[in-house]
DNA sequence: GTTGAAAATTTATAACA
DNA sequence: TGTTATAAATTTTCAAC
């Protein structure tokens, strides 16, 4: 899939992703349009999936996380609550909890709100939330060191 | 804190965060040396945090995500859970299970080897797991509709 | 798949409204 | 703060290897 060189320019993106391409090729020791080539590539197969801006989400009022528990027996219940605003993520899960949503509010007002809109919808039989009183660590990044030294993937 | 115009921006860039400046300036139609103006005062205030590539973690032999709920009384759980390697979250949550964490790994077989690490940790009274079969929305996004048309904040 | 060079574009800087 | 203008740097393309 990938070799040495594309860990390394995918390393190099992963701690910031808007630098040049031009110091990007500086890094791995190769000439601009070669890098700008492989990283097209990797776009291409999907390997890259896109460039994100990460926000402080407290200086735009989602100060509060939360994780909420949602038991459903409705099929559409995934689409609908991936459509609740401040819904970060929904996974379904194994077991009875059926979907695990990642929220951020402004505050507990906020949160009460949504928690009663997540209840109404249809499907959802009960619902359990857990409050995040602080975040220690949260990061998307991906770890690459074990792509490294071993040839091809 | 910022206007309507540095929202447009943020919109921008959270779409896509690696395009040309000149571009952003051409779509809020306003100079590119204002615009980068603007950005670099973003990223000294600590509201744009940084730009991150986003990887597609299957490609990296991490496509199974799992919840784990620790129940600890150790004070310096949440470091030891936040260096253990796959988890890419860590949040205090109120309650007994003191924290919520996420994790990814390649297969079952890596996920059993994670959570008897996890289990071993010192505090680490117990755990429960959930394994994540789909995920269905999986976003960083801030939500930014609402600070438009609002006049500063 | 890579290189190297030319052309188009973008970025940085400074003077000015 | 924003704009324009200029110089420096970068991106992109393409022919050749």
């Amino acid at each position: 899939m990938f070799d040495e060189i594309d860990i390394h320019i995918l390393e190099i993106l992963q701690e910031k992703a808007r630098i040049p391409n031009a110091e990007v090729a500086r890094q791995v020791g190769m000439a601009p349009s070669a890098v700008l080539e492989r990283i097209r590539k990797l776009e291409e197969r999907g390997i890259i999936e896109g460039y994100e801006v990460r926000l402080n989400p407290a200086c735009f009022h989602q100060g509060l996380s939360a994780f909420v528990q949602v038991e459903s027996d409705g099929a559409a219940t995934a689409q609908a609550l991936a459509e609740v605003p401040s819904v970060q993520e929904v996974h379904q899960v194994v077991g009875p909890d059926g979907f695990l949503v990642k929220l951020r509010t402004a505050d507990h007002t906020t949160l009460a709100r949504i928690l009663g809109e997540i209840r109404a919808l249809e499907g959802v039989r009960s619902i359990r939330t857990q409050v995040v009183l602080e975040t220690v660590k949260e990061t998307r990044r991906v770890d690459l060191t074990e792509h490294n030294g071993n040839g091809r993937h």
